[in-house]
DNA sequence: TTGTAGGCGTTATCAA
DNA sequence: TTGATAACGCCTACAA
């Protein structure tokens, strides 16, 4: 058990092995390389005998250049966030990268994997984190990572960000509610800390306004199904319950629903108007048919690895690069309903 | 535009701006190493200065170990395998790896990306795919890298699988089902290819035959909701509806109960019994209650860490482990009925 | 076309 | 305690 067992085969191995020298071998893996036919199947007959494949481990070292691109996320629960996760990986395949998968619990910030992703010399970040604190964007612009924030507008010279429009989604959600006959009015919100919760709330905010509306019931939740049920019936305990609900998200919206229909035998749309946010496949689902704005999750991530791309040929920050997506209403049966 | 910019500070550079050794740098980051604490200070004053982080990557040419673990995904549109990736990312970060996430487009084997993965060098590979060849399982073995097969018993001397009892959980479900009253049986199934599955279907059979059954209607779908919605109409379109079906993943039984309620006016369970498989979040939603079978994510994940835990201490192959954790039925109200 | 030699950024070994 | 030196596996001149 003594021999420390090298798993790999080198390039010198197979050198050795063919009786050739080392660049010959390195010169038969690369691309249009001059090189004899005779000696690239001498080598190929030692390669194929060592089971060698070139390591990329030293052309990073050469060029500075990992390839590899860290995604950090924070919960995968969310179908969103792992279609999202999807997407980005399948991108980044395409085009030659890598991906380091990093999970940092949710409501955690980045500074604690900054340093760890420096260590590997990740070509860029990007982050699909609720929270990404102007200090984490700040310690990033230091080592000079790239780095798209997904879904949170914090950026620098370093940091860009691509999110969807919110305010104005969550906004035009009223003239739907005021023309289905909402009266009343709530709102299940994320987590305190997450901007697109509170961009969601700030546009509804924004659209009762414009009608001179004020009174807005609410409940604090976690994005979850079991928050979203939860608050739901919190919110509908009590007399004066809301008759339009509008939640930060999809999950916590299918749990709402759950809960209005099951504990409180309330009918949606009937005598509560639903709708959510991210259009997930369960918001499709035939016991649901949940209203809400369609995040698409595909042109957002198609618009940060454009940015990458830009950030990886240019060797050098991308600007403050602030991108916003429209979100589309799709309207389904949870608010279809004449006025009352 | 000329200069070609070198991104990260090398420790060469943190010890001629200190004006000590490169060594005095190294054995500044080693922890407990001798080191006077003037030098340390030195170092680490001008560490700063260049925003300096030691690079991980000529350590994996000196030691041969990357701490990358690769894990291979092909859909994380499941539930299922979305909290798989999360558990095994959150455990491998745990003992101090790093993940490469590797999609493959689903039905498509690991063939491909092997040689990628072993030019990374890799410590190890966690396959979630449904189907894993027996020719790719020969090569990860050429190549020496331990792999753990999730839910597909192929394997070798360097490939282990970690499953979960497929066929005993499948089997078991025949005598609910006909405690239950269910008497013309149905089963929707994954990928024709997909091992799970026809295990799946294997059990229900021999579940079946015991009680001297062979009569068993069969629809094969994908293992998406989509799927299970679109069999569903397809297997209850004529006569002899079955009034008890089994579907090789929660996602298509839900799929199922849609089409069964919706489309066909059926009430699940009082018309037909539907069970699953999995054990997904959405199972326990309220508007479906799905009976199904747990399969223990997580301790399948920690199984496979295991494995892992042991082909990096033995440096070699882990020999032919093959674990099979048993699947736990949850009944809930999809099969909740008196026998007729 | 082929081989030789230097270097990428670390760690480990050995002298000083 | 420190510094010089030799790897690690590859790529890129440059020389043959």
């Amino acid at each position: 058990m003594t021999a420390r067992a090298k798993k790999y085969a080198s390039s010198t191995d197979v050198a050795r092995l063919a009786g050739v020298s080392q660049s010959a071998v390195s010169r038969t893996y690369k691309p249009g390389a001059k090189i004899s036919e005779e000696m690239r199947q001498k080598v190929l007959a030692a390669a194929a005998q060592l089971d060698y494949r070139p390591s990329l481990i030293p052309r990073i070292m050469l060029t500075h250049k990992s390839n590899l691109v860290a995604i950090v996320i924070g919960g995968m629960y969310n179908p969103f966030y792992s279609a999202v996760l999807e997407r980005f990986t399948v991108g980044l395949q395409e085009a030659g990268n890598q991906v380091l998968l990093v999970h940092v619990d949710s409501g955690h910030s980045l500074d604690a994997v900054i340093p760890k992703l420096a260590s590997y010399r990740v070509d860029a970040i990007v982050s699909a984190l609720s929270i990404l604190s102007k200090q984490s964007a700040d310690e990033l612009a230091r080592f000079k990572i790239p780095v798209v924030s997904f879904n949170t507008p914090v950026r620098n010279e370093w940091v860009s960000s691509v999110c969807c429009d919110n305010v104005g989604a969550a906004r035009s959600l009223v003239e739907l509610y005021l023309a289905r006959g909402g009266r009343r009015f709530g709102f299940i919100s994320g987590p305190p800390a997450s901007p697109a919760s509170a961009e969601r709330l700030a546009g509804f905010r924004l659209g009762l306004a414009a009608h001179g509306i004020d009174n807005l019931a609410m409940a604090v939740a976690d994005f979850r199904y079991e928050g979203g049920h939860a608050a739901a019936l919190s919110m509908f305990a009590g007399p004066d319950r809301p008759d339009a609900l509008f939640c930060a998200n999809d999950l916590m919206a299918i749990g709402a629903i759950d809960a209005l229909r099951r504990t409180y035998g309330l009918r949606v749309p009937e005598d509560v108007l639903v709708a959510g946010f991210d259009d997930i496949p369960s918001a499709a689902w035939g016991a649901y048919e949940l209203t809400t704005f369609v995040q698409d999750g595909q042109r957002m991530v198609d618009e940060a690895l454009a940015i990458l791309r830009v950030a990886a040929a240019s060797h050098g920050p991308v600007g403050e690069v602030a991108i916003e997506v429209p979100a589309r209403l799709i309207e389904r049966q949870t608010t279809r309903r004449q006025p009352i």
